[in-house]
DNA sequence: GCCGATTTCTGCTACATTGTATAAATCACG
DNA sequence: CGTGATTTATACAATGTAGCAGAAATCGGC
């Protein structure tokens, strides 16, 4: 593996493939928000979406406007397949590290 | 959850479980390396262990010299309870990511 | 036993990448 | 317009990583 997700950017992508048709920045938020449980700004996480795209590993595309008062068209995001390796081989890597030991770590 | 793990101390602290009594920079670097099948240079090790020592979440003691060529005395490094409750916060945070989607995961 | 060669291990420094907050700009609709 | 949803810009802090220097320990020859 040449490339590296940092935590946060690994939990985005997660995030993207949770969500499907609609991941884009506030419901990224929310999400990584619900299942952590920790805070979120949005710029973290937009910072976050464009440097992912900046490396070819998601792409967006624009939404439709919807009905409500406000809204403005959305960036959808989804996963690119460097990104969808990419994220494999990490959740991958992840697995060998925890395997064997997660009994012990929810009785740390 | 104030504090949070980078990716690296991430996966430095659960070499550290893993390792037990035996965790110093060598062999995290090889648990590291095998795991994960990424290389990685032991000045990184060090500054990590370092830096997570800093914030209480880990400790180490100096080991005796041992038999074997060359053979410095080692610095032995345990998780502390901060850095134990921690990871179990990290770990449960990653599971509630994944939570359903491992086997998307695997045919990304 | 002393000495340099060799090996293991640690410390330091410097820089690149990633994480995050805050404030400002845009857009869509009534 | 004015208002709310969303994105963009900016700036700085934290983390990741390489590279090299140096200290501590053993080994073999003399």
């Amino acid at each position: 593996m040449t490339e590296t997700l940092g935590d946060f950017e690994h939990l985005v992508l997660l995030a993207l493939v949770r969500l499907g048709d609609d991941a884009y920045g506030m419901t990224v938020r929310q999400e990584i928000e619900a299942r952590t449980g920790r805070t979120i700004s949005l710029g973290a996480v937009y910072t976050t979406l464009d440097r992912l795209e900046r490396k070819a590993f998601i792409r967006h595309r624009i939404g439709q406007p919807t009905a409500e008062r406000g809204g403005r068209r959305k960036k959808l995001y989804r996963l690119e397949p460097l990104g969808a390796r990419l994220l494999r081989e990490t959740s991958r890597a992840y697995e060998r590290m925890t395997a064997g030991l997660k009994k012990r770590l929810e009785t740390l």
